[in-house]
DNA sequence: CCAATGATCTTC
DNA sequence: AAGATCATTGGA
């Protein structure tokens, strides 16, 4: 069953917190990939030096992160990477969590065609935000459209067991000032499929 | 370490 | 209108 749009609703380290072992699937012309969600950072909106957000910044780009929880934000970064946020709290308040890995499930052979021709293990075809997108086949396109219902959900599954969750801090925001030393990013213990700067 | 590659944002 | 930046990735 897809979540319900109140998950989307609570404060935003709770919902990133909670979206860790959830399933995020992407029914797409060309076939379903899916995967459990193992690494996501949280930001929280105007105050947040990281966010897209801060200061209240509104433009073309970050326009769904001021829409109602429960929506993607997918962004384009680098000239050839995706992102994609899960938009969190009510309309107005532009918070988010970014998906930064996650464990394949479904539609492994189809994730490794959109990848590409260079070698991979399993658990490598979803490691790092860009790298997710690749192989879900998420772009531009997906901002904006709703988790909740669709053909591009988060999927409810078990918790995971406190703990198995570790905390650091976020990776490229060094810009952020003092923001760059908060906690926000939060992933699964020993699970291969994270990102970047691993944890004990 | 650094190049890729283009949209976005700042500044003129 | 031009220049810097970027919530990244993969290869030297």
């Amino acid at each position: 069953m897809p979540l319900p749009g109140a998950f989307f609703l609570q404060p935003t380290l709770t919902v990133a917190r909670r979206l860790l072992g959830k399933i995020l699937e992407h029914r797409a012309a060309d076939g379903v990939a899916a995967g459990c969600i193992v690494e996501v950072e949280a930001y929280r909106g105007p105050g947040d030096q990281a966010a897209h957000t801060r200061d209240g910044h509104r433009s073309a780009r970050n326009e769904t992160m001021f829409g109602p929880g429960g929506h993607a934000y997918v962004y384009f970064i680098y000239g050839m990477h995706h992102c994609i946020n899960v938009v969190t709290r009510p309309r107005d308040v532009p918070e988010a969590v970014l998906i930064r890995a996650l464990e394949p499930i479904r539609g492994l052979d189809l994730m490794r065609a959109r990848r590409g021709p260079r070698p991979m293990t399993d658990w490598q075809l979803c490691r790092g935000p860009g790298s997710l997108c690749r192989a879900l086949g998420i772009d531009r396109r997906d901002d904006g459209r709703p988790l909740t219902r669709g053909t591009l959900r988060i999927l409810d599954a078990p918790p995971v067991p406190s703990r198995l969750v570790r905390r650091t801090t976020r990776v490229g925001v060094a810009y952020a000032g003092a923001d760059a030393a908060r906690p926000w990013r939060l992933l699964v213990a020993g699970c291969r499929a994270v990102s970047g700067r691993r944890v004990p």
